[in-house]
DNA sequence: ACGTCGTAGATTTTATACAATCTACTTCGC
DNA sequence: GCGAAGTAGATTGTATAAAATCTACGACGT
């Protein structure tokens, strides 16, 4: 065990390097699960965590709690920290609550977006061409959520945005796995660049029409794959 | 200061006496909040709380990242938690959110009802018109919330359900305020009286459309008393 | 007089140590 | 042989104490 960066010092290992350690360790946490390092179903033993990282257990404690916030563990009281895994019918449900939100917040914030957005909006659709290619998932999730979060900034409701956020980073190791497996490598490219394109032609119910099928192909592929993996290999594991 | 009733023991404090001090801890504090013992924008000091309840800091710092996750403290590093105090803007989008997610869960649920549930729903109203009387504004929250949850308990969404549960709580302190000053007593028990009503004659379209002019009346009425305050007395406070 | 620096107190954060709970295996009884 | 109770080990939960950070106040220099 190579004695993970100590992650004790303030260095730059969270976003810009969190203030505490109990952030850090839930950013360095987020990212593994959302990497697939951690696989679902694992437990995360704090002892383990702790020595691993060179922390106590109580910012790990709390990272946990955290984490759990976010969906992305399930905690039971003296048994410890699982990383929750997603039966078809919840990802079916957090698809069809994306579906419902997101729109709403396109329409919003889509007429406000400034021309640094838009700019900011085709860097990440250019980095997306890029990784597409380097068959590299892990960081792809963390552009979808960019990208998305992008669209709806302007539109001035922090809570909802938050929602979304959370609601994106639960699916994100469900929509890799579409990505990895189906035509929705191009799909998603083609449906992304077209959307930034419409919100920049001021055709906004367009655009949340788009968004709209953009989800719901997204969830159709994603439930198809539940119910009929691919033969012979990794599968999204069901409970 | 009366040391609390021992928080440390597992009589019955939390919900049926939670399994570790830190739900107990968070089912205490969740409970001021929302019953206004505590009011928006004080200072939540770990030291006092563990002194006063009996028990050390660290689950009172784990219920405490808990009830940040719920909307109900907002948590600076290094500066402590104080109890969040929502804008107009806020309470705005939050009842947008209601309006816009509810509906759809009450779609999905309504027609699955059973006759326990629409037993369970009038005894609600039945405790509903009591509480009514009783000018004991802090029991007509949990009530609302439960009346609510019920009505959506057959859409089987769990994560849905989990999202408006949060919301219904993080408004409930501004729904009171509504309830105490304006007509809105009269009309809440009107309308969740049609409400079940027409989800037991199995009129689902109009109760989704009532429910949803129901959410939207009372975000109206709350704005209102935002911009103009009752004059002489508690009113919302405003950051 | 005004702004800056530094220090003291309070408060939060983390580490270490102890207690409570759960899990799995063994052993005993039927 | 099979099931139930008991026990040892592992793991989580909590308490206590030390370290780090922030806030407010006062001294100092300009």
């Amino acid at each position: 065990m190579s004695a993970t960066t100590a992650l004790r010092t303030r260095d730059a290992a969270g976003p810009l390097g969190a203030r505490t350690i109990a952030a850090r360790v839930a950013h360095e946490l987020r990212r593994r699960i959302l990497a697939g390092e951690i696989e679902a179903g694992v437990q995360l033993k704090q002892d383990a965590l702790a020595s691993e990282l060179g922390v106590s257990r109580i910012p790990i404690r709390e990272a946990l709690v955290q984490l759990e916030s976010e969906g992305l563990v399930r905690i039971a009281p003296h048994r410890g920290a699982v990383v929750s895994e997603l039966s078809a019918a919840e990802v079916e449900e957090l698809f069809d609550l994306r579906a419902l939100i997101e729109p709403r917040l396109l329409a919003r914030s889509a007429p406000r977006l400034t021309a640094e957005d838009f700019a900011a909006l085709d860097a990440i659709l250019a980095e997306y061409c890029e990784e597409m290619r380097t068959d590299d998932p892990s960081r792809w999730g963390a552009l979808n959520t960019r990208l998305h979060g992008l669209l709806y900034s302007r539109a001035d409701q922090p809570r909802t945005e938050a929602i979304v956020a959370t609601l994106l980073q639960s699916t994100d190791r469900y929509t890799r796995i579409d990505i990895a497996f189906a035509d929705g490598r191009a799909r998603a490219e083609a449906d992304h660049a077209a959307l930034v394109a419409l919100c920049r032609a001021g055709a906004v119910e367009e655009a949340c029409a788009l968004l709209a099928r953009h989800i719901d192909t997204a969830r159709g592929a994603l439930v198809a794959l539940f119910e009929s993996p691919p033969a012979g290999g990794a599968r999204p594991s069901r409970p």
